[in-house]
DNA sequence: TATGATAATGATAACCATTATCATTTTATT
DNA sequence: AATAAAATGATAATGGTTATCATTATCATA
């Protein structure tokens, strides 16, 4: 806890930038967070603890901490960013359902192995990349079809 | 080029929907681009050939055409959906370079394999993905570092 | 501890790709 | 033709995110 929040300073100052109560509030609430969170329910946690604070702020202080490395963006293509903790947090993917959009976290070394080869295939110098699994949960498949899914457009990217 | 026009009358039809000269000439122009064009870009290009076809037009016919199996839509994650011809083309992913923007289309059986096993081991019926890799191209790798990539976001899905 | 200089905040307007609305026109069917 | 259903084009609306800007807070230095 304390380790991010020097972290954070570290990076502010690294930066010329300045650590305020605002930015120390919305980390705090961030790292009580699980899982994946849009900048709106941060907001509307944050405002439960300073009722003055502004959306704006939330915004630009989940892209300070993604450029300080403590949390980072997923993009699950439905229009809304979400934000997820990032320091001491292996990398992973996302299994998604399409049925009740329950998300898992999951991570293959034999897929990063062969991406990375991959892109050696093609001379690319591999930096990231963003890999999403879309299909139906265990729960989803018992019950019979139903609907409801994160977005309208199709999954397998061309 | 009448095959895929075929496809969509009958699709058209099977769904209830009319096969129109608009939605006739969307088609063709689509038909006739190569990689990833956005709705703006083939809008603007189909109002060459009829300079009174409207934008709407153009944006529903897309997500017609996707439905039809003939188009598919990529998300980059820059907020522009992009769409691709989907009939008769191989799946396939991206890389991408953060340099020049450039993308070329990857393909790899053993990525394929891992995920339905990754999927699996879970619990999940896989029926699709989506993965982008970000890098740097060969080009790119020689000039010096420059800058202007495709977003602002950082790629490694967490 | 003033005092500039600079950055941050909060409110709000702007942005912009995409969708919804709706009056009018086109198409298919009787 | 007449009717019903769908499509079109123009335009307004949507909604997450960003930009703007006047005001306030913070920092370094004298």
């Amino acid at each position: 806890m304390t380790e991010e929040k020097d972290l954070f300073a570290e990076y502010l100052s690294r930066n010329n930038l300045r650590m305020t109560p605002q930015r120390g509030l919305i980390l705090d609430v961030f790292l009580r967070t699980e899982g994946h969170i849009t900048s709106e329910e941060l907001y509307s946690r944050v405002k439960r603890k300073d009722r003055s604070i502004g959306q704006a702020t939330v915004y630009r202080t989940l892209k300070l901490l993604s450029d300080a490395g403590l949390a980072r963006e997923v993009d699950f293509g439905d229009g809304i960013l979400r934000y997820e903790h990032d320091y001491a947090h292996e990398h992973h993917d996302h299994i998604i359902c399409e049925r009740c959009n329950r998300q898992i976290e999951v991570i293959d070394e034999g897929i990063e192995r062969l991406q990375e080869r991959l892109a050696k295939r093609h001379g690319f110098h591999l930096t990231g990349h963003r890999m999403y699994l879309y299909g139906i949960c265990p729960e989803c498949m018992k019950r019979k079809d139903r609907k409801g899914s994160l977005r309208k457009t199709g999954h397998t990217s061309g």
